[in-house]
DNA sequence: GCGGTACATTGACGTTCGTCAATACGAGGC
DNA sequence: GCCTCGTATTGACGAACGTCAATGTACCGC
C-alpha cells in the first residue's frame, strides 16, 4: 500500500527551526522548540511508536494497529501519539473511522541537523 | 599527589547502540537506552548547556562558567549536568578545585545515527 | 591548621508525566 | 433511527521532574 498523500492537518510547522548545536549558541526560544522535539522522543514507548511508523511499508500505520505492539492501553497510546503529533514529529490523517499515522521525515531530519558537529 | 590528567570517571559508555529507527523496529531495551538520551535533550536548559560546550573553544568548559549563561541556580546546573553525564551525552574532568564538561562527540552522532531515514 | 572557593547533594515545593479504566465522541453499517 | 467499532478525552493515581535555598564535601592558598 502506497500512500503518498500528506494529510496536513493541525501540523505545527516547526520543521524549519535551529541552527546546528555546536555552531552557535542556541538562543532561548530555539532551545524551548528542540526540547519539545526531543522530549518528545525521550520516552521507550513513543520511540517504539516512531520505529513502527517509519519501518512500516506505506510509511503509515492505522492507529488501531499501534496499540498492541507497543504494549500500552489504547488510550495511552492514543495520549502517546497526540504527544509526537504535537510536537511534529507525526502527522495523522482520518480515513474512515480510523486515524492513520506517519512520521514526518523533514522533522527527523532537523532533529539530525540540530546534532551534527561542527 | 599530583594533578591528575585523565580521571574517566563514570562514564556510561552506552555510545555504541541502536540501529537507525527506521531501519528495523527498535527492540524495547534498546528504546530505553535512546529514550534516555533523547530526554536529556529534552530540556531548553540542558540544551542550552550542551551548545555552549559544543561552541566552546577547546571544547571544554569548566562548570563555573556555565552557571551564569544557563541562567539557573548553581545546583540547579549541576544537577542538569549530572543528567547529562548520566546519559553519557557530555564528561566530566576534576581540575583542581573545578570541573570541566565536555560534549561526547561519539554520542551526539549516535544520536544522528538513531534518526536517519531509510 | 584555617578560611575560602567550587561543586555536589539534600529537602522541600509545585508541576508535569505515564498509566489505566471509564467515558465521550464520531463515523459507518444495519 | 440505533448499534458497533475506532479513537480521543477525562479523572485519578503515584512517580519523576525542575527549581531553589541550604547544607555538605573536597580542594587550594596561606
Amino acid at each position: 500500500m502506497t500512500v503518498q498523500e500528506l494529510p496536513v492537518l493541525d501540523q505545527p510547522e516547526v520543521v524549519a527551526c535551529c541552527a546546528p548545536l555546536a555552531s552557535t549558541l542556541l538562543s532561548e526560544p530555539d532551545a524551548e522548540t528542540l526540547a519539545r522535539q526531543f522530549a518528545a522522543l525521550g520516552d521507550p514507548v513513543r520511540l517504539r511508536l516512531v520505529s513502527l511508523l517509519a519501518t512500516a511499508e506505506g510509511g503509515a500505520v492505522c492507529a488501531c494497529d499501534l496499540v498492541e505492539p507497543a504494549g500500552r492501553s489504547q488510550g495511552t497510546v492514543s495520549s502517546h501519539l497526540a504527544k509526537l503529533r504535537e510536537a511534529g514529529i507525526v502527522v495523522s490523517e482520518k480515513r474512515g473511522r480510523n486515524v492513520w499515522y506517519a512520521v514526518v521525515p523533514a522533522a527527523l531530519e532537523n532533529l539530525r541537523g540540530a546534532l551534527a558537529q561542527r
